[in-house]
DNA sequence: CTGAAAGCGCTTACAG
DNA sequence: CTGAAAGCGCTTACAG
């Protein structure tokens, strides 16, 4: 509000010089807290800027600077637990360092899609952070621009990459590895997999940690179930299982494919965990109060979110440089769905 | 890749400009589809582009005609379920008009920092969009300036809205009465209601509907109980319901409160539904999986984004004007978790 | 149909 | 310590 009652257009740098009656490069200095600026001026200035209620326009910065504060997260599904704690880890994080935070979504996996979005996503200017959890995520990571700055949110990778990848990831092979153990210590002569899909072609963590595990006990090895996402991929891989006398245990691959299991179970008349353990991945919300509440292991995506803006910030300016590679370690949280084999 | 191997800087509007032999300004003219430009003349600045890999410099353009074509929502949550939903609406919408998306939570109804947040994403340049279920959104929408482009996306409206109001919504309310007069056909004396919290200190749209059908069939109105929005709260609520004998059937305010509701009336001994009716609001992905599956109410999240995001676009560019106050309705999807009433 | 000029709101050297 | 110039990559009138 000012005194003519019009404000169309905001304050710019030029309206501050004038009413501190200095040049605009001086506002400039003063703004970007340059050191040589006589405290008297400095005053001055920021009287005008509080007064005119002026703020730095983001555009201009970033033409005039080359650079601009900003991420953009490309994902290929923002609604599922992991994904949207991950943007959320992301945002706050951008939020505390005053960066802009924009999100892009993978609706294919196609290449060209792909592509296609990467470009919109630099065309923001910016850095980038990349979810690579599924084929569409890894095809955008590898399609990024060198010289963008990009962090990438992967699996854990089979082996230790090198310190240039700019990479951040939870163990999840150990955390399978641990749950998996979990459901052998209680009787169970082996476990079932029901997957969530891979990244790549190759073998995704999740199920060389639980084959591990099943290997290290001298347990058969089942061969893993495709599942999707959601409850409808878990329901219909539970039905083939719930045919099976033999399953005792299932390990799924996250809490909504184990929602899918747990119902298909309770069709099919066999108890949780009385005939049958379940174990999940994740700890979604919903997760402790499913009945049963369901065995699960807990990964901190909002913390992973916040470790890769951390990356990539300390990429994106000089200052602040970050460790590589944070990795944050899962929790194993057991609750009803986990049970002793009555076999 | 160009022939020297060096790509730092990307192709500029001079850069094709002398590839194709012409002014910059004429390279202006195709990239923005100006007719009167020679066809000949026309198809050698396109294949100079293609040669060069061409990319128009969003932020130079945003700077130099002063509009962007950018959203920026503002949510306090990114990860409950219609929430992430409406965001997902929105960026696809987007996405298809070729506008970046960028997002802000709200962490915080505190005045300062809603403002705060609020400018931050008018720094970002573009239209907003502001999510109004909860205080801190109610307040952001309020905090918006006049000069803005700016689409709310709220409760059902007590009473319609002027025109003026740039606003979407669905119509809880009478999927509230909908559900409501459903449990009641099933023989019930009244419904309990868990309810969100809500964005203001009037009463929400859902509790409104639930009570309007309530009155309409002369059923006793219980005092609604306050949730959250999520499980915890659900089961809190839950606790207190489960110990009223005259308890018989609970509608929720979403379906993470049916869940947490479902799980207190499991651990009470109550068995839902022979002796207690429980139902949800908008089929998140996870009420047909339940056991019991939850009775519900769909509503079209995404769909609202994604005339959130049309309406924006009508008001940002003179072309494409949208009707005002697009509403979707609201669909009862019945499932295990209510039954008739045995009293 | 096409070119030369001015400007969007800043920053980055360059002067003094 | 502070000011005048040039420029970031575009668009928008203005000429011809």
């Amino acid at each position: 509000m000012n005194v003519t009652g019009r404000t169309r257009r905001p304050a710019s740098i030029r309206d501050v010089a004038t009413a501190a009656g200095v040049s605009y490069q001086t506002v400039s200095r003063v703004i970007n807290g340059h050191p040589s600026v006589k405290p008297a001026t400095r005053d001055r200035v920021l009287a005008a800027i509080d007064e005119l209620g002026f703020r730095r326009n983001a555009t201009a910065l970033a033409l005039a600077s080359g650079r601009s504060r900003a991420v953009t997260v490309l994902t290929a599904n923002t609604t599922h637990y992991g994904y949207a704690s991950i943007l959320q880890g992301v945002e706050e994080a951008a939020r505390a360092a005053s960066y802009a935070v924009g999100i892009g979504v993978l609706e294919s996996a196609e290449e060209a899609a792909v592509a296609a979005e990467v470009q919109r996503a630099a065309d923001a200017g910016g850095g980038l952070i990349v979810i690579a959890y599924d084929p569409a995520g890894v095809r955008a990571l590898a399609a990024v621009p060198a010289e963008l700055p990009v962090v990438g949110v992967v699996e854990t990778p089979a082996s230790p990459p090198g310190e240039d990848r700019p990479w951040v990831w939870t163990d999840d092979r150990e955390a399978a590895y641990e749950v998996t153990r979990h459901l052998l210590s209680l009787g169970h002569e082996t476990v079932h997999y029901v997957a969530i899909p891979s990244s790549t072609r190759r073998t995704s963590a999740r199920t060389s940690g639980w084959r591990e595990a099943l290997r290290a006990a001298g347990a058969p090895e089942p061969r893993p179930l495709q599942g999707s996402w959601g409850p409808a991929g878990g329901h219909t891989a539970g039905r083939r299982l719930a045919k099976d006398p033999a399953v005792t245990a299932i390990l799924c691959g996250n809490d909504d494919l184990a929602l899918g299991v747990l119902r298909a179970l309770h069709e099919a008349g066999r108890s949780v965990p009385d005939e049958v353990s379940v174990a999940g991945f994740d700890d979604a919300p919903h997760a402790a109060y499913l009945t049963p509440s369901l065995t699960t292991v807990r990964l901190d995506f909002t913390g992973l979110g916040r470790a890769a803006f951390a990356l990539l910030h300390g990429a994106m300016e000089e200052s602040a440089q970050v460790a590589p590679h944070p990795v944050s370690v899962p929790e194993l949280v057991i609750r009803e769905s986990s049970g002793p084999s009555r076999r």
